[in-house]
DNA sequence: GTCTATAAATAGATAGAC
DNA sequence: GTCTATCTATTTATAGAC
């Protein structure tokens, strides 16, 4: 494979990465994303053997990168949760082609299956980052929390700051709704994630 | 039009929304809901003039019982904030093709124009119901809310119930994680309406 | 590794008989 | 209002020349 290759194969996971985003994976054609990446219709099928297989390998490396950078974050800055969170939502928001994508497959039948390929770590905890922000709260409240107590929070803060972004890609941002810019968004979710340190403070 | 003709209708919508919600709309073809139906193909076209129309009469019947039941509820009943956002997490968990198919309309750029064809009084305020979770608070509080305060308050309240039912429907329910039963999702959700409640009231 | 041409299946929609 | 038959377009995937 030289070099040539490696970009046609690149050209074609990037264009698409954005397709199936905004499409969904049966309203992309292969044509559309060949089209798109300026490259050959069969280089797609040559490249990847068919569709299935390149939204699979869309998802693996969405999934990988997100939790690699997540782990990093956490890992290099030792941040407090609510610094946390805002960087997850930043990335997101930045990377929300791969936020859309991920969420779609996982509503579908047809392709949840990719769901337990992709997962590694955080299998148990949702998408990619449950662990990272289950180690940050247990960081920020230096106790050790019972595990039921731990999924309700990781739950509903990866919910919100997932369902924030995907709200703001899809809604906020082309309706002009009030108290929804970016600025408004990341102060709410520094608002959920105070209000949940707090109350896992009290038990 | 007689009454074999209302059933057929009632037929072909009742089958569409489900296939819709599982497999999505350009997932599902029109030969697939006629025969999942028990009628004609033709008559699907018949009926709805084409395949789009269907879809947004699904839709737009989803949003208006929704959002009736939610009103209703809350006339009737005069609940409290937690037992609303209980009703609605149930609620969802019923009729949890239309949520699954409203959410995935959202989500696809080629579908979100029947957003505007199907929000009434809370288009502002997102999905079906989000202003009867405005009243909630309010009458809870015993005071008017700042329009800053009171949206984040309802998005916040509003995504909590809608993802946690989508994660129940699409993840949790099949693959057996723990601390994600209805009984569990249920007090998590009482939980998190107790804490913004409490939030807001120290404003 | 890239291209053209094409196979084989399926899609939405409609015409016309009943 | 319901049916069969069919038109047209588009889909994924592949065979074979270069």
């Amino acid at each position: 494979m030289n070099d040539h290759s490696l970009e046609t194969k690149s050209k074609i996971m990037d264009a698409a990465r954005v397709l199936f985003a905004i499409q969904g994976f049966e309203g992309t054609s292969v044509r559309e994303i060949a089209s798109q990446a300026e490259v050959n219709v069969a280089s797609v099928n040559y490249h990847f053997t068919n569709k299935e297989n390149l939204f699979g390998e869309i998802l693996r490396s969405g999934y990988l990168e997100c939790s690699q950078a997540m782990r990093n974050y956490f890992d290099t800055e030792s941040p407090e949760l609510e610094d946390l969170l805002v960087f997850m939502f930043n990335y997101f928001s930045v990377k929300s082609h791969d936020l859309l994508t991920y969420f779609k497959m996982m509503m579908s039948s047809q392709h949840s299956h990719h769901m337990t390929a992709a997962g590694t770590e955080d299998e148990m905890l949702g998408p990619p980052g449950g662990k990272v922000i289950a180690d940050c709260i247990q960081k920020d409240l230096k106790k050790v929390l019972g595990p039921g107590e731990l999924a309700w929070a990781v739950r509903t803060l990866f919910s919100h700051v997932t369902h924030t972004s995907i709200l703001y890609q899809c809604c906020f941002q082309q309706n002009n709704i009030p108290f929804t810019t970016l600025t408004d968004l990341e102060s709410g979710v520094r608002r959920l994630g105070r209000l949940v340190l707090n109350d896992l403070r009290l038990d």
